[in-house]
DNA sequence: AGCGTAGGCGTAGGGCGTACGCTGTCAAGT
DNA sequence: ACTTGACAGCGTACGCCCTACGCCTACGCT
């Protein structure tokens, strides 16, 4: 009997991704949204519940291109790293919202299909009990951070020079880290870094003595 | 000559730092800040570059009661876990700036020289070269996302009640997580977290083939 | 005592989120 | 074919936010 609607929330969704892809995440907002698809302001809110839902919705959005299903059989750590390389590559595709993927992480059907399927992967690898949740924890911070590092802050970025300029009494180690961190490629830091970590996982499952 | 100036910039960010631990980082405000000195909000433009600026000083005064020395000699791993739990415990109390302090790490002097420690650590552990720089960004990694994590969405929280109520069929790995994980406190998970990381390093310092 | 500097602040303009209530439209029921 | 009423869409308005600009005045020095 009503009049039918005449917006989607993916609708929604797409278009203020595509504000914040263009304008960046401080320009997210309910007016630039409305405006993006061509409507008032308040439309919005039949669709939306403020400004929060939006800000998820992107997210979701953007996570939503992810495929989650289990990597093809072979070693363990090289699934791990395709699961963990999949996020990677799919946040790095709109950096903008990279501010807002621990605040609503809980909330993407996405991302809690990826966990499980890093689940499984893990337990096939023989982690069991309290080692499986560790271990995807573990991982998730490490792919939070560095994905964080990355962007806010990369290793051959302006943020690395002013710490190759630092004085070299006061803060030796640093100089020299920050030259060399500048032939360091996200990637190459990115991939190494997650290597630490899956080096660490092998020690356990082989059979290490403690944790 | 002049009129002697009333306020100081670490006045401004404790007075800052009091309104996000009382009110939440959202309420944090020039109005706010300006309110809880005492002083009208234009005055407090004298001494900050604005609302960016003031972020920045609400980072490094949370910061600057950090311990940057090096740890006791011993065993370079409880050298480097002693490291990482002060910042873990700096930041901790006081969670609101959490979002913060990713963004604004480079530009506090503290973290700075944190970093120049750990890399004095590491070196001392024996990590050279490339290692050593990959070792400090991945514990730092680890950290951003790991505090992210808990303090988002801890193991014992609402979003880990969430996922054990997910349906078992569709998530059958991640309802067993969730019953599981609620028994890990925070301190355990993040221990348990970091000691991958430095098993993973230490196969790397005691002779691993890659990497 | 007088002066010049610069600190403190008032005003105002352009953003923002969103509560509230009106209007117009469409589909169902007669 | 016409009435009807539920609801999508929107206009208005309020109360926040940041901050550019310029005035006034308290102060230390001469």
């Amino acid at each position: 009997m009503p009049r039918p609607r005449s917006l989607t929330r993916p609708q929604v969704a797409a278009a203020a991704l595509t504000v914040v892809d263009r304008d960046g995440l401080s320009a997210l907002s309910m007016r630039a949204v409305a405006k993006e698809i061509g409507v008032s302001t308040m439309a919005l809110y039949r669709y939306v519940d403020g400004r929060d839902d939006i800000e998820g919705l992107v997210v979701e959005h953007v996570m939503s291109g992810m495929d989650t299903s289990p990597p093809p059989d072979g070693p363990w750590r090289d699934r791990v790293a395709a699961l963990v390389e999949r996020i990677r590559l799919t946040v790095g595709a709109h950096p903008e919202v990279i501010p807002l993927t621990p605040v609503y992480r809980h909330r993407s059907p996405t991302l809690l299909r990826w966990s499980e399927t890093m689940l499984g992967v893990l337990a096939d690898a023989g982690f069991g009990g309290d080692a499986r949740v560790i271990a995807l924890r573990g991982v998730t911070a490490y792919i939070i951070g560095a994905i964080q590092l990355e962007h806010l802050g990369p290793l051959s970025g302006p943020g690395t020079d002013a710490i190759a300029a630092l004085p070299q009494e006061e803060f030796p180690h640093m100089s020299a880290a920050g030259s060399m961190a500048r032939a360091i490629s996200a990637h190459e830091e990115f991939r190494r870094g997650l290597d630490l970590l899956l080096n660490g996982l092998d020690s356990r499952a082989v059979g290490g003595d403690e944790l």
